[in-house]
DNA sequence: CAGCTCCATGATCATTGGCA
DNA sequence: GCAGTGCTCGCATGGAGCTG
DNA sequence: GAGCACTGC
């Protein structure tokens, strides 16, 4: 192709008359028509307005009148009708009557094959052109090449390739990709090599596929046409023009700027270009004067005059990889340019996603009127429209969900099949429990045990999470549970994240265990704890009295799962989870159950959104305690800029003049236990020394030995300390009733959720209770997040809120992410999420274990892997 | 605090008129 | 595989905001 | 000048 300008360049004029300035242009238009797919939008105000204004153009270039009048009537036509197939017959049929000169002019009287779409239009154009042009025999009008199924596999490039005259090859099939898989290394696309392939692999790409799946973070929208007269402030548009003048221009900072003036029919406009002295000359030979060129780019001011900075560039004659398209902008690393990774994508989506094969099922794609993969992939990457993108992100969003909610429900399936020993709950044994207990159950925890009493009494094992807000009263349902087990001879284990927090439930059961039978509920039920921290002759006597049943009810950390614990009878094993546990250490103390499968009840006080729950515990059945015990006033939360960090501090001190307690929450540090327990150390010295040297200080972090903290945390609850200074250890479930406040260092580290649990360590006695943030630095997002968290008490919300500000990746925190990552699922998608549940539904009714639908199960087994190899080894 | 990525920023010539 | 050729493409820098 | 494809050994 370039040798065929040049060619004609260096002709006389006389020689290449035919290939019109005025055809050439409206060429042009319509295969970028062709491209952007027969909307009518590549020009504005589409063809019909075009043709006046083309007309006078075909004047000035001397066409003949009534020939250039019959085009016109054609592009008139072309508007006027909306039917797809239609125009895109008229379109090809206009192409063929506009390139017809000039075959007739080299003397080539030219039967037209088949018009070719889109796209496969513009290489045949002027390969056709070059060969009449070059006199040589009119090219084989050969099966025109379409973007879509590229199916030809060819040997290496045959050798008369040589002799053509382009040495651009055309489309697709190409040799280095032929036969290749999806899992091949992304150095065998053309034009990756090691260097880029080792940028990618900083991304997190690998292979073929990894790269189709790299999806574009967002979209650059060129594909507004305009004429330089129509240019308004601010817009990104594409226009076609001729370079009138280039000038260079060096600073005093050294810089060089390479300026432009581009024109048109309709005007003229400035481009400048900021480079360096080694860019220019090149630059300067790219900009030559007289070239027609495709500026896209983004319309600015300079002195008052409407300019484009350093705008993107390219060819006219050449295809448009920028011009008149959305174009996708996707994540780059350092060292990877962002023009050659959208040129690679182009390419790839030419010849790649017609070979991804269709892993939904036609029902389901059709049911929900999605569209097929190799469309998504394809329109992801470049979309035609903004709404096919949407249409393509659904699909693939779809997807995602789908893989997550089979993947899950099969889980659930499998584990519902579980044998288990039914523990059939006796009514009256139930009310005579909930009698005694010192307070009055909420509908939503009467509700809650019943649910757990009648999965209790199948003979297949319970999987049921039980979510509850801060103080919404999980514990209760659980000692209940427990308790009623016991009533029936099965043992229960409940697990706990924290020694802290077993101790505490302990102490809690204990005394509702208590109180049973004092009442005479229950027979008495014998309780043990058993910890990291357990003395070993303690321990002895537990394993003991758990092997041969004596011990109904045990509460521990991960010390449960040891293999040298085993059990007579396991009948129901409570997880309280922040998360903190996976899949693998419920099954592992599951398993503890022996031939039958223990029932398991897992508890959660972080609230989870629906999206989340669905997925991360999809396989669980799901309890909601929706419902506050009466009586609790809400937490007054402020927001203190650090420089009024004093203020907060006197807030504190008030509250413990008025005989109150406080927590102060040390900022997050992630690096280790180590670092964050010297920090807390620190910030404690501090406020003992500088800020309240009159008052009490108390100091609690993990890398304190468990009798320290259990000292501190016994100080605190019998109220010698007057203020706790912690680190985050406290998240989890301390109960202190007579502290008001709780004062939060670097409240924008931590997650929505978390600092909801924080807060919910206050307001758990009869006084009113605050809860003070204290950002240490302010953006955007995390002043909204702090926002919400002032605005609205109720967990769930607040999970919703965070979940939407940071992804679930950042939802549970660093630490742990069991959480699924949704590259395009949006928190607004909740529709997709239910019908993906839905059809998950559906179709494993039919073939639970996927064998009719292979891909599916594939995609379901790297699920689990990918699961296992991030959240769940810890 | 460090390392990364993204994003905004950068600048003048020619003409004219008044003055030495 | 490795060297040689020809091809395309190409700004620099600091601050901002985010993650580990 | 860097990266890459392609060629020829």
């Amino acid at each position: 192709m370039r040798i065929t300008r040049c060619a004609l360049r260096n002709e006389q004029p006389a020689l290449r008359a035919m290939p019109n300035p005025a055809t050439e242009k409206l060429l042009k238009i319509l295969r970028l028509e062709a491209q952007t797919g027969y909307r009518d939008k590549a020009v504005t105000r589409g063809l019909q307005s075009f043709a006046a204004a083309w007309l006078a153009d075909a004047a000035r270039n001397d066409i003949d009148p009534a020939w250039a009048e019959t085009i016109a009537q054609e592009m008139r036509n072309y508007s006027a009708s909306a039917d797809e197939a239609h125009r895109r017959a008229a379109l090809d049929a206009l192409m063929t009557r506009l390139r017809s000169p000039v075959l007739r002019s080299s003397t080539q009287a030219h039967a037209k094959g088949t018009p070719s779409p889109r796209e496969g239009a513009m290489m045949f154009a002027t390969e056709n052109q070059a060969a009449a042009d070059s006199e040589m025999p009119p090219v084989e009008i050969a099966p025109v090449v379409t973007t879509a199924p590229p199916r030809r596999t060819e040997p290496p490039r045959p050798p008369e390739h040589l002799a053509q005259p382009s040495r651009r090859e055309p489309r697709a099939p190409r040799p280095r990709e032929a036969g290749l898989g999806l899992d091949a290394p992304v150095t065998k696309v053309v034009g990756i090599g090691d260097f880029n392939a080792q940028k990618l692999a900083r991304l997190g790409v690998h292979t073929i596929r990894d790269l189709l799946y790299y999806f574009p973070t967002r979209y650059d929208d060129y594909s507004a046409m305009k004429t330089i007269n129509q240019l308004f402030y601010g817009e990104q548009v594409t226009l076609i023009g001729r370079i009138a003048s280039v000038r260079k221009h060096r600073t005093r900072s050294n810089l060089i700027i390479v300026r432009a003036v581009i024109e048109d029919k309709s005007g003229a406009i400035e481009c400048s270009w900021f480079t360096s002295e080694r860019y220019v000359d090149h630059l300067m030979k790219q900009l030559s004067v007289g070239r027609e060129i495709v500026i896209s780019g983004k319309v600015t001011e300079y002195l008052g005059r409407l300019t484009f900075q350093n705008p993107t560039y390219e060819p006219a004659e050449r295809e448009w990889i920028t011009g008149g398209s959305i174009v996708p902008v996707y994540r780059l690393t350092e060292g990877l340019q962002p023009l050659l990774l959208r040129r690679v994508m182009k390419r790839m989506v030419e010849y790649w996603p017609s070979r991804v094969p269709e892993h939904l099922p036609e029902e389901v794609r059709s049911e929900l009127g999605l569209v097929s993969i190799a469309e998504a992939l394809r329109e992801i990457h470049f979309p035609r429209s903004m709404k096919s993108q949407e249409h393509a992100r659904r699909r693939l969003a779809f997807d995602e969900l789908f893989t997550i909610q089979l993947a899950v429900l099969r889980q659930r399936q499998i584990w519902r099949q579980a044998p288990a020993p039914p523990l059939r709950v006796d009514p009256a044994v139930r009310d005579r429990l909930i009698a005694a207990l010192p307070y009055q159950l909420t509908g939503a925890q009467q509700r809650a045990l019943q649910a757990i009493i009648k999965d209790l009494g199948q003979p297949n094992a319970m999987h049921r999470l039980l979510q509850g807000d801060v103080g919404s009263g999980k514990t209760v349902v659980a000692a209940l549970s427990m308790a009623l087990a016991a009533s029936l001879g099965a043992q229960s284990a409940m697990m706990a994240p924290t020694e802290i927090l077993a101790e505490q439930h302990y102490k809690t059961i204990q005394r509702l265990f208590d109180g049973f039978a004092e009442r005479e509920a229950t027979a008495p039920i014998t309780l043990a704890l058993l910890t990291g921290s357990t003395k070993p002759t303690e321990k002895r006597a537990i394993y003991d009295g758990l092997a041969n049943g004596s011990i109904h009810v045990v509460i521990g950390t991960h010390a449960l799962i040891q293999e040298t614990v085993s059990f007579q009878n396991l009948g129901l094993v409570v997880i309280d989870e922040q998360h903190r546990f996976g899949v693998l250490q419920r099954a592992a103390l599951r398993q503890k159950g022996g031939a039958l499968n223990p029932h398991t009840l897992v508890m959660t006080a972080t609230p989870i959104p629906r999206t989340l729950a669905l997925t991360l515990y999809g396989d669980l059945d799901n309890t909601v305690l929706d419902e506050m015990p009466p009586g609790r006033q809400p937490i007054e939360t402020h927001w203190f800029p650090p420089a009024e960090r004093e203020r907060a501090y006197r807030f504190v001190q008030h509250q413990v003049e008025q005989g109150r307690q406080a927590f102060i929450i040390c900022p997050l540090v992630e690096e280790s236990d180590k670092i964050e327990a010297k920090a807390a150390v620190e910030e404690y010295e501090r406020l003992q020394r500088e800020v309240f040297p009159t008052l009490k200080l108390g100091l609690l972090h993990g890398k304190m030995k468990p009798a320290e903290k259990e000292q501190a945390m016994r100080a605190f609850a019998g109220g010698e300390t007057h203020i706790l200074v912690s680190t985050s250890v406290v998240e989890v479930g301390i109960d202190v009733p007579n502290a008001t406040v709780i004062l939060i260092e670097g409240a924008n580290r931590f997650g929505l959720a978390q600092l909801h649990q924080f807060r919910g360590r206050v307001g758990r006695g009869e006084h009113k209770s605050y809860c003070l943030l204290i950002a240490d630095t302010s953006s955007a997002i995390s002043d909204q997040r702090l926002q919400a968290i002032v605005n609205t008490q109720d967990g769930f919300k607040l999970a919703e809120i965070d979940l939407e500000i940071r992804g679930p990746g950042e939802f549970f925190g660093t630490r742990q992410s069991g959480a699924p990552e949704f590259k395009l699922v949006s928190v607004s998608d909740r529709d997709l999420l239910d019908a993906a549940r839905a059809q998950a539904e559906k179709l494993l009714d039919h073939d639970p274990e996927l064998t009719q639908h292979p891909l599916l199960a594939e995609k379901v087994s790297e699920f689990w892997k990918h699961r296992e190899a991030v959240g769940d080894a810890s």
